[in-house]
DNA sequence: TTTTACCCTATCGATTTACTAGAGTAATGC
DNA sequence: GCATTACTCTAGTAAATCGATAGGGTAAAA
């Protein structure tokens, strides 16, 4: 299940990639027009900044605005810093590796190869979806 | 992240296909030979069982029996049934629909979009493998 | 009629999730 | 300067879920 940490993330993101111009959007604005709790985008929006995704502007005007162009901002990025690994088991996650402590060989485990399929093809979807292709 | 309980049922389901006949096998025998906790792993196959999967055999020499041929056992049926909802959201789950509070208008929402993909993709990958694929 | 092994209910600690509270600090415009 | 605005950060918490455990009940086979 996708958390809501996710979802709102993405959906701020995007309502920040429909913006016209570069223009700061305050946490407010987005909050209210996306239907999130202010406080927990906050966070959010902290997270996205500090990996390199967003930038932020203090004081009267500021608020938060893309760092790059949306169509060069793909998915993978945002999902592995909002929801974490995109495998659905650490023993096929390329970016979270961890051995089974249960599994005495992974080359034999049916888990591993069903699981290994899924991992390529929704890596496949994040890498080849930007943040210019959901905001048409 | 795959919950422990359906990468249990999964290798046990796969534990009874790789059997040479269709003679029961001992729960306790599954719980060894894949290390999974013998009471939990109960409960599971016991689901499978209630969901027509499986058959169990009473008293001495019973136990649990595959109830089909492992190819006409597609991933979605045993996802479904310990996993739940093959989607990442509500909103574009097939089997387990629902409308995303938040949300104004599934439409245009990038959330939806992106998900949408994800479980189409994923769905095929669970449709077109079997139990028997898995079993090699 | 005894043994074996499935069947069922209840509980529980640990972890995660989604969110809230509240104080602090930097920048902007007047 | 200085008040205002808006981001920054730390803690905490109610609720839900997960993984597992405990323990007794019951059906069927030998």
């Amino acid at each position: 299940m996708l958390s809501k940490k996710t979802k709102y993330g993405i959906k701020a993101l995007v309502h920040l990639a429909r913006q016209e111009n570069r223009i700061p959007v305050q946490i407010s604005t987005i909050s209210k027009s996306e239907n999130i709790s202010q406080k927990f985008l906050e966070s959010i929006l902290l997270t996205l900044k500090k990996n390199g995704v967003l930038g932020s502007k203090k004081g009267k005007g500021g608020g938060y605005y893309l760092l790059k162009d949306p169509k060069d901002i793909p998915m993978t990025n945002v999902m592995r810093l909002l929801e974490g690994p995109i495998a659905m088991v650490p023993c096929v996650s390329l970016n979270f590796y961890e051995k089974c402590d249960d599994c005495p060989d992974e080359e034999v485990c049916a888990v591993n190869k069903l699981m290994l399929k899924v991992r390529d093809n929704t890596l496949e979807i994040f890498r080849n979806t930007t943040l210019a292709d959901l905001s048409n």
